[in-house]
RNA sequence: CCAGACGGCCGGAUGGUCGCCUUUCGCGGUGCGAGCCGUGGGGGGAGGAAAGUCCGGGCUCCACGGAAACACGGUGCCGGCUAACGGCCGGCGGGGGCGACCCCAGGGAUAGUGCCACAGAAAGCAAACCGCCCGCUGGUCCGGCCGAUAAAGAUCGAUGGCCGGCCACGGGUAAGGGUGAAAGGGUGCGGUAAGAGCGCACCGCGUCUCCGGUAACGGCGACGGCACGGUAAACCCCACCGGGAGCAAGAUCGAAUAGGGGCGGCACGGCUCCGGCUUCGGCCGGACCAGCGGGUUUCCGCGUCGUCGCCCGGGUAGGUCGCGCGAGGCGUCCGGUAACGGGCGUCCCAGAUGAAUGAUCAUCCCCCGUGACUUGGCGGGGACAGAACCCGGCUUACAGGCUGUCUGGCACU
């Protein structure tokens, strides 16, 4: 639909240089991954994090995966197995962790991630502050963390 | 007031801050345009069970001559309601409860077949283990009495008679005992050798007439005389219902890549030969020579691949539709005992798809604990459970609460 003549193919070896490339871009919204590669092209990044709240999953974009251009710069993910409980307390847990999620990454994302949060039975029951806690250390572990909260 | 029976309803409330899905109306930008991007406002946004997926429908596709039949599955007192149902309502029959009320897989056992364990004599066609009764039957049996053989007494033995017992045999009986879930009606009186529907009364059962009821069924009467045991949730018979699969149904658009077909351009050797077709322009197939590539010659391969552009069709990822105006909600009136039906008015009220309907904070409400001792404080908790095409039911789960009708007690007037 999008793919105009112009920018065509030439595409996208810029975002591999990154930081800079960011302001230039103009887009730092916060996507969603929706599709089944999207998620296990994380998973096969083998960076986690795991904290009493949460387990997170991180993985830079790069040259093979070629997320639009035009896409947003930040990107995550949930999911709640049916370890953490019935079908309310799974859409609790993740409702939970999307709101941490969205606080967190429109201040601290660094363009360039995606993110796989992953509930455990433990994510219902822990206060609020400690969810998001869990979540910026385990950003700060895998280098996902942006300092300056300087959003457009 | 206490205890209980049956229904109906709710299923935390309010407010800040930050967000999500959908719909609608503006503004700005961009584009020829459909639209896209940004921004702002308004409307709507989980349940009574959304659950289990157990029935019944709508809808879609497949199959099919309308259909019928067999098999298989389901349902099963009667009447009504409903689009339909295994649902609901009202009755009937049976069982339970002082009662309100509750429970019931409730067609057919003279259509047929099978089964009835254990126990017991015997389990379906009648029979008889113990017992009771009768006997012009029998006994080397026991007791009593009489008389004789030998005159009296005693004892023993033989023989005969009478009575009784016991045993056997023959017959009568099914009252009683005993077994069992069930034993050929029950209770009472008469009757009898003992007994027995043998006779009688009542109950039960069966048949018939009449009466009430749409019907299931109920009632009165007469007759029969025990003949028809139970099990259909064993097969079976009868009546009625059912074509199959399911929104991942189905429809539609369709990228990249690979591949198929067609047209056109570029490029592309022959006054050669053979065959076929011809609209006589040529076209197709083959041979030969020339050519190109590899290679030292012989020789081998190519001889049209290619390339560019456009079009057509299949199809994948993916997108869109299906998808919410409906057996719809609410209010009111009318008919009906009710389920339900009808009229009028009014409203538009979730549509996600790694899946929106929320996160967080505060106050209030209700429980529990604590220290206190009657404001308040501190800590903890607030069920079952999340739409996925839709609707009608059933079943199952559920903290707490509100409310109506009725029943049985107690107290008071």
């Amino acid at each position: 639909m999008t793919d105009n003549p112009p920018s065509g193919i030439g595409r996208l070896e810029e975002s591999g240089s990154g930081q800079p490339g960011v302001a230039a871009s103009g887009r730092s919204g916060i996507g969603r991954l929706m599709r089944r590669p999207e998620f296990l092209a994380v998973a096969g990044a083998r960076r986690k994090w795991v904290a009493p709240g949460l387990i997170l999953q991180a993985r830079r974009h790069d040259e093979r995966q070629h997320p639009p251009a035009s896409g947003p710069a930040v990107r995550f993910g949930l999911t709640a197995s049916k370890k953490v409980g019935n079908a309310v307390a799974r859409n609790r847990a993740r409702r939970r962790l999307r709101a941490a999620a969205m606080e967190l990454l429109a201040a601290h994302g660094t363009p360039g991630y995606d993110l796989v949060l992953i509930a455990r039975s433990e994510t219902l029951v822990r206060g609020y502050a400690e969810l998001k806690a869990d979540l910026a250390a385990g950003m700060k572990r895998l280098g996902a963390w942006r300092d300056g909260a300087v959003s457009s």
